[in-house]
DNA sequence: AGTTTTAATGAAAATGATTTTCATTTTCAT
DNA sequence: ATGAAAATGAAAATCATTTTCATTAAAACT
């Protein structure tokens, strides 16, 4: 008798069993999801996820999906970014993705997004600088710094 | 015979002809939305300037408020946010505020969003050189960097 | 001031991403 | 295998924002 949505274990795609070890009640959907997640590296959003999942397994729907994700995010899986198009967007947590930490280059003519991930010795020290600022100024705590850069990328200024 | 919302010349609030110089049509509409950005130094969401504005032009409607923002959005009058609660927020643009160039610490507790001006130096040599970097490795035309802080804030962290 | 032309406005409807509801199904400990 | 608790899918609800379109106001010309 089968259950559910499979286990990945068959001749295709191996999805199973990635989320235990998060504390999450690892669900056909959800590591289906999180596979999805690990195997791209692009940002995707909910629907971009959905598209994906359901190429796989048609039964799952948007808002399981939906809910998957934001368990993910919840749990520190994934990052949850709003670049400002409405929506939100979604990628492997960097220790995880084997990216390393990084922030954004953000073209405003075409939209694309890109990885900002040269450049880190300055960022590192300019954030540890800037937390013990932060500290002693505002007595805030703080625990991420977002960086994004806004411009042109290299084919928007060709044109 | 009075034409539209009245002028703003009267007893009350004057926020008349701020907008000519800017390349706008002014409309009484527009005055007042542009006044009232003039006036607070929070973050505020359109639906925040549509009750203020209401309060002292009721004929005024939210599209209205919506389309007044975005154009002096577009014309570089004000700011808009997006952190990311699903809405945007706007402020007045940095060299018609008085406060000078800032970033912004958010609490991811409580949602509050402060204005980060201590700290500028670090942050502009930071941002020159990183600007530097981006160019010579990304061939990106870096022309806005947003820095935002999340953690707790002094109150948040107590609790 | 009156007329014309063009742009702005308001109300209501449309949109689109996300969330909620609720009846059904799945998971996991027993 | 069984039952309690949690997860799911479909449809409806939400909520910020945008679009539509008939009306009104602003600016340019008499």
């Amino acid at each position: 008798m089968r259950h559910g949505y499979g286990n990945g274990q068959g001749r295709g795609r191996q999805w199973g069993r990635q989320l235990e070890n998060h504390g999450i009640r690892p669900t056909a959907a959800r590591e289906l999801v999180f596979s999805v997640m690990r195997e791209t590296r692009e940002h995707l959003s909910a629907d971009d996820v959905f598209q994906e999942v359901r190429r796989i397994e048609p039964g799952i729907g948007l808002t399981t999906v939906y809910r998957s994700l934001e368990l993910l995010y919840q749990n520190g899986l994934v990052k949850k970014y709003d670049f400002g198009d409405g929506r939100a967007v979604f990628e492997l947590n960097d220790k995880y993705s084997g990216k390393g930490p990084h922030h954004h280059l953000i073209c405003r003519k075409c939209g694309k997004i890109q990885d900002l991930t040269s450049c880190l010795s300055e960022e590192r020290s300019f954030t540890d600088t800037m937390k013990i600022c932060i500290e002693s100024e505002y007595q805030f705590a703080a625990e991420e710094t977002v960086i994004r850069v806004y411009g042109l990328c290299s084919d928007c200024r060709k044109e």
